[in-house]
DNA sequence: CGACATATTGATCCGGTTCAAAGCTAGTGG
DNA sequence: CCACTAGCTTTGAACCGGATCAATATGTCG
């Protein structure tokens, strides 16, 4: 949406996001190629199949990265929270498409720039490789929850992954958070439809798993039912 | 299996692998730090909650990276082809096991040794950086198709994904290939039962999309009827 | 050849999809 | 401030695809 210079002194992500791993006058070169830029929900910011010119840091909100199948479906692929980093370097056209899940803010680069600024910064390239380290991690995790043979599993294996995102401590799940996603969007990222997770959702809470607040609201009250 | 001294100018992904970004010098320091291994069909290579004090490039066969679920099942959460590189950098334990699923060679490093590499080869960190996001495109690849809703449309997805990866032409599927899973193993990969995934194949191959050969040989007559 | 593991095929059952309708929620404008 | 709409969510009923249980077939290795 709106667009503006860096201001790192006040980003929430100074010393989480890639950038962090660099010192001073190194920051301050990769802050001019940047820019500053906020995002309303649901707005794209990459499309997919488009030129792939760019790669952004995430400073506040939630993003997806998703695809969109021959029969017009979206399947979400992976969610990314805040210091995130979303862009596909080195590849010619980007085939996923991103986009904001909540209002957001992100830090934007020229992605020749960046990978530039890789090149010249060693510091960067294993900050990247670290983060990448992790969403290499996470995308594991995803695959697993996502291979679930029942809906039910699939349900509280994908929100306690939710409040261990949501949740500051690294391990610790957060008791109560709320989902970043529609019934659509989580139908469409589990391979289920939207009746089944608003199934699961009534029926974890009867069982005493959860207790909603709200539509997106979710309180983890047994976090041992839904599976550690 | 056996272990010994690198040759890499031998090495049949010695111009793919990560280690092919570094010149001379660089590289036979790094060949100093590593030792090379064969591996028969099922062994375990790295074991999950382990010390996780080993990384390694595989150079022939294949390997999957898989957890174990509560319920004693295993979920296969990707495969490693040939020049892929395996071990979680930067984690304090391993989460994921690691195994042969063929006869496999690998070079094999302390995981320390090799940190200190990327540290001080900056060539190094780039080239994992760039492996990484290939990794984490099939990542997300993997997440669509598990996702998918039937399971004809995920055994036609993950078939043509095989055809792919067994290809060496980038993005041309291979015609015939050898799929390296059991079905057991494709099963829990899927999400499905063995009894589904042998019923799908036998659908596939009624309906003229593919010819099997023996018992894990895949023949692509209509591609098109995969998928695209 | 014989024995074991893996794969295929068949019959039944159940969970998740599908189709349909009614509740909620939030946003809009009178 | 409230009525009203549009989109999202929940709930219900019927159907169907995949799981499950069970038996047979095929391949592999001693």
């Amino acid at each position: 949406m709106t667009s503006s210079p860096l201001a790192c002194a006040t980003c929430p992500v100074r010393d989480r996001a890639a950038c962090s791993a660099l010192g001073g006058e190194e920051r301050a070169d990769l802050a001019r190629l940047g820019r500053h830029r906020t995002l309303v929900p649901g707005e794209v910011l990459f499309a997919a199949d488009e030129d792939n010119d760019r790669c952004a840091t995430l400073v506040r909100g939630a993003l997806k990265i998703s695809a969109t199948e021959r029969d017009g479906s979206e399947r979400i692929l992976s969610l990314v929270h805040p210091a995130g980093f979303v862009g596909e370097l080195f590849a010619p056209v980007a085939r996923f498409e991103v986009a904001a899940l909540t209002a957001s803010e992100v830090c934007l680069f020229s992605r020749r720039e960046y990978e530039a600024a890789v090149e010249r910064y060693p510091a960067l390239a294993r900050a990247l490789l670290r983060r990448s380290s992790e969403d290499l991690f996470d995308l594991r995790s995803l695959v697993g929850i996502v291979g679930r043979h029942s809906a039910r599993e699939k349900m509280a294996a994908f929100l306690l992954a939710m409040a261990r995102a949501a949740s500051s401590s690294p391990c610790q799940p957060a008791a109560s958070f709320d989902l970043p996603l529609s019934r659509a969007e989580i139908g469409g990222m589990l391979g289920l439809t939207i009746e089944t997770v608003s199934r699961q959702l009534t029926a974890l809470e009867k069982s005493g798993a959860i207790r909603r607040v709200g539509l997106r609201g979710i309180e983890l009250v047994d976090a041992a039912q839904l599976g550690s």
